[in-house]
DNA sequence: AATGAATGAGGTTTCATTCAT
DNA sequence: TATGAATGAAACCTCATTCAT
């Protein structure tokens, strides 16, 4: 009967979201978004249909959330606004490291390859997925621009459809994939 | 003593199931497949509901039909049972002529790419869709086994990764996507 | 080319309506009324839908039809207004040659019971129903007068009872129910 | 935490599980199964649609309840399973029993003759009925072997046809079917 | 904060019936 | 007479969302 301290809320309420989140993220990126109900989030949460509306105010905003979300984890671990180049050594490690959290991550990833192409659900989050983008693509121009080459914006999004390729791929058929050597073979690409 | 001969009742089916083909195919790739409803279709397509399913079973089945034809169409152009071996001439030649089909057909490529990374939806085709991709993937092993790779199979994945990532992009962004310096770019890996 | 004679067509009809009819009762017989699709009735005939409006105006039309029909056949066995009198023999005669055309016909009885206990179907067919119904019950009635029993009525409508009653559990479970017997049993509850 | 008790929910939902299956069954009973649809059982029970698929997951299955319930509820009357024996007294009693039942609970009977005449229907629940008449048909043979009656099966078999007629006499015309005398004439056939 | 009963709009599907030929 | 493509009303069902408690 103790009232519970502001904190107290607080932390509940971070780990409820928390706890529908992950679970709308195994459910959409495994069932799809449409095949997934509210209802079913509820139950695989333990919890009741109208709590998820206590924190999200509709599903589409629970995707945008889980989307965005996914954005900012990825970001923490490679920030391109650091200092803003990247040496060739730095390139290889990025990519890697971003292959092995896609491996660790595919919930996320098979969430996001879905949505991207799913065109009313890109309309969405458009605007934000290119905002999220950007950085990572200039960083590449400037890599590219640095070390010589005659068209690095060319360069850049190439680099980019490659590697969603090579993530698409392995989300889509993960047990045959060759992920590792398909990374080297690409990281090959850059030398 | 029938009003129409058994082909004009032939012509007009097969124009009728044509009409609903395209514009499923259209509003599916462009809005979404859950989220065109038959409704849509009908209207889109000047005709009622009921008529559809004089011609497709069920919504699911409408979408199977589009995609097999899809494949069907692609399979007219890019005949992998021909010989059984490519020169690098032909690779080269195959792969600029199947960017200018996903060009022209980016409707098609919008739906196939939507729907391989949509789970419940690729289940429904997945046998199908590896029926048809696996000669696809036989002729590049040869043809990577021919030229003497170290390990052709990984070859071969590896270039429809990122034959894939390079489509993918382009549907995404066609506008500002430079897709032929990319398939130029990717033919260039392979001399 | 030659033009047919008026007696041809009506022949034509006439054997037409005759086999959308027999086709149309063991459907509605063996999958129940609202079970069977005019299609499905016009493609088991092999003829088509609209031929099937030609001959009746509606599908409930072509049930009463039927009902109608069972009944006419029912009658031309039966005819209770013959003399207006039966004898014991008679009457055993009867009930024996009743259940003999029930197992003979059991398509016609499972409708014509399935019919009767459906609430909006019989509404239907009620007035026909009684009409039909009126003179065999008159008949049973004046056999049981002559008999002397004290409560004619009940009687005759007890043996209708009871023999609706085998009749609809032979046509339930015709493989296991003992017709014969329970039909011996009834005439010897009449001696 | 809970807003309402566990117990208050529960019985906000027995008593909205009657009050569907009460509607429904006046509604099958004297509409028809088939010509009553899931909307006019909302509004006649003043709910919506919806709710109803809170509680039944589909029409067919709502149906089954009701019958499924029927028998639960008759069985409840004449337990065939107390000490396995009646006497000739208790077979009158209980058939007694089962007319006055019939009367009070007409709409139950209505949907049972109306269900088990209806092939479609009849098929869904089959197995069920067969498993519910069993003990029924088993007291009956128990008594007529006990009784010393020469093919007691075919006695059960008969009685329950002879009894399950009246019934449906009854039903169909219960302002002029002679219910009670007809009941004592049955009784007197098994003194 | 939390529950789950309740709603209702909207989706897919069926099918009796019409009608041009 | 005969066909079957076409219609459209109406059925069943789903599910995001609301709200009293």
């Amino acid at each position: 009967m103790s009232p519970r301290t502001e904190q107290q809320y607080e932390e509940i309420r971070e780990e409820k979201k928390k706890l529908i989140m992950d679970t709308a993220l195994q459910l959409f990126a495994n069932e799809g978004y449409h095949n997934t109900s509210i209802d079913q989030i509820a139950r695989t949460a333990g919890i009741s249909k109208g709590l998820i509306y206590n924190y999200f105010t509709s599903k589409e905003q629970l995707l945008q959330s889980l989307i965005f979300s996914g954005f900012d984890e990825f970001a923490q671990f490679f920030d391109p606004n650091r200092d803003g180049v990247i040496e060739k050594e730095e390139l290889h490690y990025l990519l890697r490291e971003m292959f092995k959290l896609l491996k660790e991550k595919m919930s996320v990833w098979k969430l996001y390859f879905g949505i991207m192409l799913q065109p009313q659900v890109m309309k969405m989050v458009e605007k934000e997925v290119y905002q999220y983008a950007l950085p990572y693509l200039k960083l590449l121009v400037d890599y590219f621009k640095k070390e010589g080459k005659e068209n690095p914006y060319l360069e850049a999004r190439f680099l980019s459809a490659v590697g969603d390729g090579i993530g698409m791929h392995y989300i889509t058929d993960p047990d045959n994939f060759p992920l590792e050597e398909c990374v080297e073979k690409l990281i090959a690409l850059y030398q």
